[in-house]
DNA sequence: ACCTGAACACCGTTCAAGT
DNA sequence: ACCTGAACACCGTTCAAGT
């Protein structure tokens, strides 16, 4: 609970420029989305950001982290289906955020935020994964190295655009 | 066979720019690598680089078809080993250029010139692989998903650094 | 044909100054 | 505390001018 006015019209005004970013990124891709092109959509001033944010990529991390905290809460309460329905599920949800992808993984090497983002979202996967193959009886051993090779083909079948014959075929490959 | 010393003069001022290019790319990343930086390794002037290439795009998709034209004369020369070891290979080949692929997909959705080289160097893995398997007399249906899954996980090792045991570990899910 | 100096519009970021 | 105008150094790119 905020506790006051002031601190809620803050977060508000937080909040706008971080959904500016977030649609502007994705329409437009990062590079190409200056940091006036958000402010305006905002209706704010460029140097207006720097208040909120220490920078265009502590932004763009900014956004990320909600997308990320979005899918985990969504994982988190959905009931156990099949893993090739899991698989596909998770799939559809981070499609419209498909365009982040690539993005992330180029910050990554030059930026430590969003390499820390990125490094507790793979955290956090594998995490819940695990105790589901073991629920299901996978052998331990193998488990580690099968959730990051699932982790590679749903980062594979996101950056490259698949049609729906093709990716149904390839997660059918991945059946234990 | 260059008509004249005048061409070969062009040929190798060009081959110098793009060896410069190469370099700073690897070592910096393309965003962080500046033109001027680039033409100063080469001796010449930035604007300079405007008469062999028509952009910095341009001229990265000429360092990335240099690179994937060795590795494709390399693989096609190459004598078939077991599928294990010719995964192995071409992740040991293509690591050094391991920073270029997370920028190839990056430029892949804004630039014509580099999502061709892009597609045409999958095409042409893709070709060479189906001959590989068939010999090796897997189903025709099933050749087609699984080299695009074993592109996804090559792709996925070499964009997250993976030490020795975990890359094995992984390639060994991928036999067939 | 090949190369340059100077300029263009734009970029992320900083900061003194305002409220 | 929050926001701005003006400035900074830098960027990719263009072009008239040189050889």
């Amino acid at each position: 609970m905020p506790s006051n006015r002031q601190e809620v019209e803050n977060n508000v005004k937080k909040q706008e420029i971080r959904d500016s970013a977030r649609q502007m990124f994705l329409a437009f891709g990062y590079e190409k989305t200056s940091l006036a092109k958000i402010a305006k959509h905002a209706g704010v001033t460029a140097n207006t950001i720097y208040w909120y944010f220490k920078s265009k990529e502590e932004l763009f991390a900014s956004v990320v982290e909600e997308i990320i905290q979005a899918f985990l809460t969504a994982f988190k309460t959905r009931k156990s289906e099949s893993l090739r329905d899991n698989i596909l599920w998770v799939i559809s949800v981070l499609e419209v955020s498909r365009a982040f992808i690539v993005t992330i993984h180029e910050k990554s090497r030059t930026s430590q935020v969003i390499a820390d983002v990125h490094q507790s979202f793979h955290d956090s996967l594998a995490e819940i994964s695990e105790a589901y193959l073991l629920e299901k009886e996978m052998k331990p051993t193998e488990i580690k190295p099968y959730i990051t090779l699932v982790g590679f083909v749903i980062e594979g079948i996101l950056m490259h655009e698949l049609d729906e014959k093709e990716k149904n075929d390839i997660v059918s490959l991945l059946e234990v």
